[in-house]
RNA sequence: GGGCGAGUGGCGGAAUUGGUAUACGCACAUGGCUUAGGACCAUGCACCGCAAGGUUUGGGAGUUCGAGUCUCCCCUCGCCCACCA
């Protein structure tokens, strides 16, 4: 009889058994395959860690087990990414040094680590406030400083004034600190900038290649937010200043017909404006506008337009009038657009409130080839274009009639082809549009009384094949909107009767039943009277570019205007200091003479000097700058007298390289041999959540750049990419201190075993998944627990032939979704097999030993006890994966469910291999199926091998 | 507004990718064992119905012998980005 179950005993023992055998030391073994595995490494705050924190590396520990055990060499280390603001907001509130704070912090998160029964091999432990390791972080800012991707600006940024420091665009949330929530402003200081731009092309070519979540690469390219464009110059009448923008669209450039500068535009201020108080008032109280009124895209379009000033298109020499408008934003392009209200949203909305004339200049084309009407139909019906015929073009009228009475559109449905659309025709010579409008309705439907109610003004061309006059027909169509006043009708030609039937069609049948191409155009068309065509089309208004697509117009047309076509990026060069204490100092001299010079390579680190106040001065300043003895120094290239920069990076820094120090941790040569970085990089899976997006995007230009100095083997750091879904409060809110909700680690463990923590976090839902904690749902993982622990009990010498299919399946289900990351079924699959084993009764020693060591990841204490009692020498962690037998997956019998007319009606026992006759007749011999059977007369049946009997019946 | 994703029992969620929907677990119910139990064991548990049977994967249509899964329309929710020219 064993003892009853004792988590705290038996997980204190082995615990202290592999620290004490190094049972986790990781081997630069290159003999064996290896496996990188990481996870995002934490910031050791002072709340210490909740149940939320371990979920992402108690997979990456179980899979980092499980690699192990299928031979591999791995690599599963544990760090602290330590500076950053809480740890010094913390000291100046207390006076305690934030070095002081933070080992106090990560002594903390390493107990309640401990309990949890990790793999990690401490000996790798790193920390970017060691100056070890930080000195290497300044090295590589000193390499991007050779290279010039570090360089000095004195652009305004992003000032905190509550923090005190300059922020990144990307550490704003909205216009808004993301740490302290305070509106940030505009400040011009010098400062230190990494030129991330200059990868943004590669940082976007290389997703391709990554194994990530398709959200996050998504999110990646949003945020380098590439656009192609071009570069267009507007001169102004009576001055040598011209107004330069960006735009996506030179091929609408016939279309602008105003301008927008920014209020921040240096324009502003400078041209020659006949109501300057009126300017000067809008852009002084933009300004004042809180950025978030200002940015919200809902809000009222406001403006002033700056009256004595007029600009000139280029394109077709025509002057436009040049307005301020707090839409347009000072950061974004060249901080001016041209303005094409015909083909933009937000234009048209301030067109239409400012009475600015809108120029239709892109027409939206419906080509009807064999290809586009196959992908949308899944067949042709004779009407794609003929390839070699020339195209005869017909100015056309659809008429979109409405029947107010029950809100439903006239449509007309051909019979001879199964075409489905509106009423249509051309327009005769001479002929007023809402007139042949009226006169198709009149001719093909009868409805002669109709209230005109407006044209769109959006035109279209359809390309198609006119079956009836064998032709490739190029309609050019306007819209044109009625509503019915009554049914009276007039006698529609025989003719015309033969030809289609009359439906009336409710807004939302229509995308269904138009069988036109361009069908799903027209519902949007009806649906949005104010609709803006943004796509692309065929150009019209547009001089001699009239007809041509507009992709090829882009170039012409930028040609034509002597613009340049360019790249822009939403992703902005990095500002990279901060006027703070707790932080890598930046590792540059300023010599009067010399300029900015960066420290010798003998001389790092920089280390960071003891204070007495870690306030921030207010002045810009970090408060380095107090100590004269630190800062005053010589310059490496003169020796005359210096000043040490005294900024320091930002939090981003150390956490944008961290995954090379653990490959090679202790080195003080180089911040990693490349024989180990050879053999350990790329990481194979990286796991985490939350503030991925920067991270990851600082992380792989850092590393772009250290593969370019030859530092590095790899273009991109993270081969794959699992996103960790968090662990809510069980009230549905996110955990924190404020709610009084967080629930912490070593509470669980202490109640219910490391063992029943970390399988209940694994069971708890899919990994990615956002799911509360449940303090009722962990006693089921504990059961599963006990009763394993109990079902040594049951071990036998011979093996248990009933449990051979069971555990064959679960041993290749266990694998494939630790593979995978789809933890939870691999734990139900556990369970599956547990409740099999009881039910047999029995299990002999071998099955035995494989289901341990299946479960071994999951629950490392319990399976190692067990795996020893066994009588088994050294640990289950070093022993080796199960092998599954395909043949031992297959039953021997397979139950086959037997389906009459698509009802299950019963089930039949079959070999794997029963032929579709020896199927169908044993499922005609089943009682109940022949009962379903005999009542009509068979007309089909069907046998999917190992799945289902399918018969069809006709009812007599 | 844009992008991405998701809607399955009272709850967390499964479903070999088009083949018996609701696995596994929680909760719940009944019974057992117990001095006791927030321990353990057994049975039941999508819905309607005494049953035969019928209905059911947000709603509606379609393709198919067969749809949670594929196609179209509509509804709801979540996340990220958001006046990016």
């Amino acid at each position: 009889m064993a003892s009853g179950y004792d988590p705290k005993e038996i997980e204190k023992k082995w615990q202290e058994v592999w620290a004490a055998t190094k049972l986790y030391a990781t081997t630069d073994d290159s003999n064996k395959p290896k496996t990188y595995v990481l996870d995002m490494f934490p910031y050791p705050s002072g709340e210490g860690l909740h149940v939320g924190h371990p979920k992402g590396y108690i997979a990456t520990d179980v899979y980092a087990r499980h690699m192990r055990m299928r031979g591999h060499s791995v690599l599963h280390p544990m760090g602290w990414d330590a500076f950053g603001l809480p740890a010094e907001n913390f000291a100046i509130k207390t006076k305690i040094h934030p070095r002081v704070a933070v080992e106090k912090n990560i002594a903390r998160f390493k107990e309640q680590l401990a309990g949890i029964g990790f793999d990690y091999d401490w000996s790798r432990e790193i920390n970017t406030t060691d100056p070890a390791y930080y000195t290497w972080t300044q090295w590589i800012f000193l390499q991007m400083f050779k290279k010039g991707l570090a360089f000095q600006s004195n652009e305004p940024i992003n000032w905190c004034p509550s923090c005190m420091t300059g922020l990144a665009n990307e550490d704003l949330d909205g216009t808004v600190c993301e740490r302290c929530g305070t509106e940030v402003e505009k400040k011009s200081l010098p400062q230190w900038v990494l030129k991330i731009t200059a990868y943004a092309d590669r940082m976007l070519a290389d997703l391709d290649s990554l194994r990530w979540p398709e959200h996050i690469k998504e999110a990646q390219r949003n945020w380098i937010g590439r656009s192609e464009g071009a570069h267009i110059e507007f001169s102004i009448a009576g001055s040598d200043k011209k107004i330069k923008v960006f735009t996506t669209r030179p091929d609408t450039l016939f279309g602008a017909t105003y301008m927008v500068l920014a209020p921040e535009h240096a324009l502003v201020k400078e041209l020659p404006i006949s109501n300057r108080a009126d300017v000067d008032a809008y852009v002084a109280s933009a300004s004042a506008k809180s950025e978030i009124e200002r940015t919200d895209a809902g809000k009222d379009k406001t403006g002033v337009e700056l009256k004595g000033v007029k600009a000139m298109n280029p394109a077709n020499k025509e002057e436009i009038p040049v307005y301020v408008a707090d839409y347009v934003l000072g950061g974004y392009g060249t901080g001016a657009i041209m303005a094409v209200p015909a083909h933009d949203e937000r234009d048209y909305e301030f067109a239409k409130k400012f009475n600015i004339p809108i120029v239709q200049v892109i027409e939206p084309k419906f080509f009807g080839s064999k290809e586009v009407i196959e992908k949308k139909f899944g067949t042709t019906r004779g009407d794609e274009v003929r390839p070699d015929m020339e195209f005869v073009r017909r100015e056309a009228v659809c008429a979109v009639v409405r029947n107010p009475k029950d809100d439903t559109y006239l449509c007309v449905s051909w019979k001879s082809n199964h075409m489905n659309g509106l009423v249509t025709g051309g327009i005769e010579a001479g002929e007023d549009i809402v007139e042949a409008a009226r006169r198709e309705v009149a001719e093909e439907t009868g409805y002669k009384n109709l209230k005109f109610v407006r044209t769109s003004p959006v035109a279209i061309n359809t390309f198609f094949y006119h079956r009836v006059k064998k032709q490739n027909r190029w309609a050019h169509f306007t819209f044109v909107f009625f509503d019915l006043e009554n049914d009276e009708c007039q006698a529609i030609d025989e003719q015309e009767t033969a030809l289609h039937e009359i439906v009336w069609k409710k807004k939302e049948e229509l995308k269904s039943f138009f069988t036109v191409f361009e069908g799903d155009f027209v519902v949007d068309l009806l649906n949005d009277r104010e609709y803006v065509h943004t796509g692309p089309g065929m150009l019209s208004n547009s001089g001699t570019f009239n007809r041509l697509d507009s992709e090829e117009a882009k170039k012409k047309i930028t040609e034509l205007v002597g613009g340049v076509l360019t790249t822009t990026y939403k992703l902005k060069d990095w500002v990279f200091s901060r006027q703070r204490y707790w932080g890598e100092p930046i590792p540059i001299i300023h010599c009067e003479k010399c300029g900015a010079v960066g420290v010798p390579e003998k001389d790092l680190p920089v280390l960071l000097p003891e204070v007495t106040s870690y306030e921030p001065s207010g002045t810009g300043e970090s408060p380095l700058a107090t100590i004269a003895e630190w800062v005053n120094t010589t310059c490496p290239e003169c020796n005359g007298p210096a000043k040490r920069e005294t900024n320091t990076m930002p939090q981003w820094a150390g956490s944008s390289w961290y995954y090379l120090r653990f490959i090679d941790p202790q080195n003080s040569e180089a911040l990693v041999a490349k024989d180990k970085e050879k053999f350990w990089a790329p990481v194979d899976v990286y796991v985490g959540g939350d503030h991925a997006v920067r991270h990851l995007i600082y992380a792989r230009f850092w590393h772009k750049f250290l593969y370019d100095i030859g530092s590095v083997s790899t273009i991109e750091p993270f081969a794959r990419l699992e996103f960790l879904g968090f662990i809510l409060a069980e009230d549905g809110r996110k955990m924190s201190k404020r709610h009084g909700n967080i629930i912490d680690p070593q509470t669980v463990v202490a109640e219910y075993g490391a063992d029943t923590f970390r399988v209940y976090e694994m069971f708890m839902g899919p990994f990615e998944n956002t799911v509360a904690w449940s303090t009722t749902s962990i006693v089921g993982t504990k059961r599963f627990i006990k009763r394993v622990w109990k079902a040594a009990e049951l071990v036998q010498d011979a093996p248990a032939t009933d449990l051979d299919t069971p555990l064959h399946q679960t041993i290749k289900k266990v694998g494939d979704d630790i593979e995978t990351f789809k933890f939870n079924t691999a734990v139900s699959q556990m369970m599956i097999f547990l409740n099999e084993l009881e039910k047999s009764g029995s299990i002999g020693k071998e099955q035995w030993q494989s289901f341990l060591q299946l479960l071994a990841p999951f629950a490392p204490h319990v399976t190692e006890e067990l795996w020893a009692r066994l009588g088994n020498a050294s640990s289950v962690h070093l022993s080796q994966w199960p092998q599954f037998d395909e043949k031992k997956i297959l039953a021997s019998v397979v139950e086959v469910a037997v389906q009459v007319n698509g009802k299950v009606r019963g089930s039949v026992l079959l070999h794997p291999d029963a032929t579709e006759a020896q199927a169908l007749s044993a499922a005609r011999a089943d009682t109940n199926v022949a009962k379903w059977l005999s009542g009509g007369s068979e007309k089909k049946a069907v046998y999917v091998k190992g799945r289902i009997v399918s018969f069809v019946v006709e009812q007599s």
